[in-house]
DNA sequence: CTGAAAGCGCTTACAG
DNA sequence: CTGAAAGCGCTTACAG
């Protein structure tokens, strides 16, 4: 492909210095006449310069990338979360690598690392829930980190962005309980993330406040996968006490419990209700359409983003390090609310 | 965060000079000594050392990063292409940046243009139905592109990497003739892509085979979305001409399209066959599940990738610049075969 | 086996 | 209003 020309090149043709090429092109030049700024515009103009911002992130330590760090892109939960990270980005002239873990420890700590040696600004990430410990990556890591939907006690981290899970898991529950199911199971995907453990605090306090208790036996952890659906509805049938209600841990939990039950001859809603969480753009397609608890996931993506940008530009104008992280934190901690979505079958 | 210390400080540290710790650090030591390099490895990790890619990319000239420019993640066509991309592209040691452009001429142009002053070392593109003409912003790219699925006579790329639409729509429509309907329709998503044209040869020519005359009336363009379906199949059915199948321009034209017709109570496939194409993650979700044309997204995106950085690494290689392209993108079209995939109602 | 030096393409005080 | 110079953190011939 055609070869650049430099600002050495254009001071070389308009007979001035690379200093007041570098000013002009980057619009700091109330000093310069209007003459020579002209016809170093015309020059870059004909020879459609080409600013090399390696070079320029070299001195100003700053490449306006941020990384986005995600357990899987098909996983219809994330593309709405990258969406809103790139829009808020490229809203404030930023770009965004993104990358996949699979949920897996190991590529997370390596796309930190890779990341960080791309001298990204920042990074959002949505970890693994099966890290509890081991954060030495992300202590190692000389970045900014905002974490979204998983969260956990972690002090090299500037900020997080959360979900009224508790709250949202509640309202789940009780709409089930309102319309006069009794007996109501939980099919969680996970329960050892603060995410896990909000859902199933709200689930149990549902249950409380109406003072039925809790059967551990109605309990199911499994992971946030369609066939785990499958096959929680699968034990929950096959036991001895019968469920008329299900909280799903996520909507594709929920759209697995749903299949199964129509094998099984059981009707959603009629004969058993279900509720999921999270909303994602086919909970509203599948049939029965899917009540659930929606997640703000593009403003969960945006919102980070905004964070995380705001706090990059913040630290750069204040030359500060931002050692004492645990301010930082509490102050930079959004917690996003959740809304119930009833939907009902067109037929 | 804390500031990464560079190969001068170590330098310094191990009273060596800097080129003989680039040289370790790079694995370009057969020539160093066993004493300084593990002396020099030590330091190296006593300190976390990361290295700053942005100077080596200065004079490398390569930045292992690749751009991926699509229409938007939050369409389920997309995301699987952006994990394929993304797969192949780790596997090599690159990232990718990725872009939304809404379809929008303007955003890809400005994307186009802020990947290349990014120096990405090519950018994977699937551009804008719309974008018939105007591809100064990609004759003045200085960067390798590969074009996925939409495809167009272009003299600034070097690869492509599309899909046997024509023959994909031809099963599509045979499917549905074989199967004894008889009045089939045609909602298409656009008609001028080659993607739009290869779909409605297809369909043409398996109407054709079977001395079927084409109707005008019973082609219906608009876009690639659900809600396109809906209004679609309104149409279709007030007309007077009495259809009884649909071959639909992609899958969510599809979901659409049999969302409308149940409302006005007719059976899929019953009184009415569908096919679609695409072969999204929702296809087998929704009900009746929709029997499709498979189009290997994932693969899509994994062989633009391999594609591109394949010929990255030639081009650096060779030293050659490539300016005869017209080879080059014969060369680099890769055709992939479509599948039909049939799925049958549980209930 | 190792070092001194040039240079990648830029920005940023500083001097005039 | 403009230029000379230093330097960002590296790699890469070249010399010894």
């Amino acid at each position: 492909m055609k070869k650049s020309i430099t600002i050495k090149e254009i001071a070389a043709e308009a007979k001035v210095s690379i200093a007041t090429v570098s000013m002009v092109l980057n619009k700091k030049d109330k000093k310069i006449s209007e003459a020579t700024r002209e016809k170093i515009l015309y020059i870059a103009q004909k020879y459609n310069y080409t600013p090399n911002t390696m070079a320029r992130s070299l001195i100003t330590k700053q490449t306006r990338t941020i990384g986005l760090v995600i357990p899987d892109i098909v996983n219809p939960f994330f593309p709405e979360i990258a969406r809103g990270v790139e829009d808020k980005a490229s809203e404030f002239g930023y770009s965004v690598i993104y990358c996949n873990t699979d949920d897996k420890i190991k590529r997370e700590d390596k796309y930190i690392k890779v990341l960080t040696e791309k001298m990204v600004d920042g990074i959002i990430f949505a970890h693994s829930s099966d890290r509890q410990m081991g954060f030495d990556s992300l202590d190692k890591c000389k970045v900014p980190i905002i974490l979204i939907d998983r969260d956990y006690d972690n002090r090299n981290v500037i900020g997080r962005v959360i979900v009224e899970n508790k709250e949202g898991a509640y309202m789940a529950t009780s709409y089930l309980l309102n319309r006069g199911y009794k007996n109501i199971a939980y099919i969680a995907g996970s329960i050892t993330t603060a995410t896990a453990i909000g859902r199933l605090e709200g689930y149990n306090r549902a249950l409380a406040d109406r003072n039925i208790t809790v059967k551990n036996s109605f309990i199911k952890v499994g992971e946030y996968k369609m066939q785990w659906g499958i096959e929680a509805v699968e034990q929950l049938l096959n036991e001895n006490e019968p469920i008329d209600g299900i909280f799903c841990g996520n909507d594709l939990i929920a759209i697995g419990a749903i299949k199964k039950l129509k094998e099984r001859g059981l009707n959603v809603p009629g004969d058993v209700g279900i509720v999921g969480f999270d909303d994602i753009y086919l909970a509203s397609l599948v049939e029965p359409p899917l009540t659930t608890i929606k997640q703000p996931n593009y403003e969960m993506g945006y919102k980070a983003a905004e964070l995380l940008i705001k706090n990059i530009e913040k630290m750069r104008l204040d030359r500060i390090k931002y050692e004492n992280k645990e301010d930082l934190v509490q102050e930079n901690t959004l917690l996003l609310p959740t809304e119930l979505i009833v939907r009902k079958s067109t037929k």
